[in-house]
DNA sequence: TTTCAGCTTGCTGCTCAGTG
DNA sequence: CACTGAGCAGCAAGCTGAAA
């Protein structure tokens, strides 16, 4: 269960532009996989209930003021759910939100999941796991999966930038469908968080029809 | 009756066109 | 120039209806 270091990824290129020829043109393009590591799993999936259903510009407005009376960091388990809800409002987060940060707060203070414990499962008992957390879905899943615990095989078939990659990619009529994605995505095993990132990619800096 | 895919709703701050 | 308000981003959870 340990992320791919640097020949990791690039045997991971490697093998994925053997094995799709319209990957490796997005791939030789793009240069070198740069996903990156973004900290432990309890900070991790904090960050993402504040950053999903949001534009990335609120959402960092709203991240920056609920880290702000901590010196910049996010608080610890216990910390958060002293803090009163006035204060978490104030910082701009709606009462959904609050809920899912104080249930994620709740469940590593109880000992129900733990950095350490979800760095030994593997990716289906991760997803299993943090989904019974109130306001952790799928998505959300697969981010941790991905970035934080470095994964390598994940592949996040709900989300909105691999989908609109793929469809870019492969010239689709429409966004395909998590199904749909998940039977394109089958010659890209056992590195399906690195074609993840490429498909990102496609959208973040190559101009469709490019 | 159960299961499950697909659709709808809710959520906030930012952006920008439109108005006075 | 200052202000207003619609549109937008994109996921979680609830709901709906059809299939098994």
């Amino acid at each position: 269960m340990t992320p791919l270091d640097e020949n990791g990824r690039a045997r991971a290129r490697r093998s994925l532009m053997r094995r799709d020829p319209i990957l490796a043109d997005v791939i030789r393009r793009v240069g070198p996989c740069r996903l990156e590591h973004r900290g432990d799993p309890y900070r991790m999936l904090l960050r993402s209930v504040i950053y999903q259903q949001l534009a990335g510009a609120a959402a960092r407005t709203i991240d920056g003021r609920l880290r702000a009376p901590w010196r910049g960091r996010y608080p610890l388990p216990e910390v958060l759910l002293a803090a009163p809800d006035a204060q978490l409002r104030a910082a701009g987060l709606s009462r959904q939100k609050i809920a899912a940060l104080r249930a994620v707060a709740t469940a590593f203070a109880a000992g129900d999941v733990s950095n350490r414990r979800l760095r030994a499962m593997d990716d289906d008992a991760v997803v299993a796991s943090v989904t019974k957390i109130h306001g952790i879905g799928e998505w959300t899943a697969h981010m941790l999966l991905m970035f934080s615990l470095g994964r390598p095989d994940v592949l996040p078939v709900g989300d909105y930038g691999v989908r609109k990659g793929a469809m870019q990619l492969y010239r689709l009529r429409e966004l395909p469908k998590p199904r749909e994605l998940a039977a394109l995505a089958e010659p890209w095993r056992p590195y399906r968080s690195i074609a993840s990132w490429y498909l990102w990619r496609v959208v973040d800096t190559i101009a469709p029809g490019q």
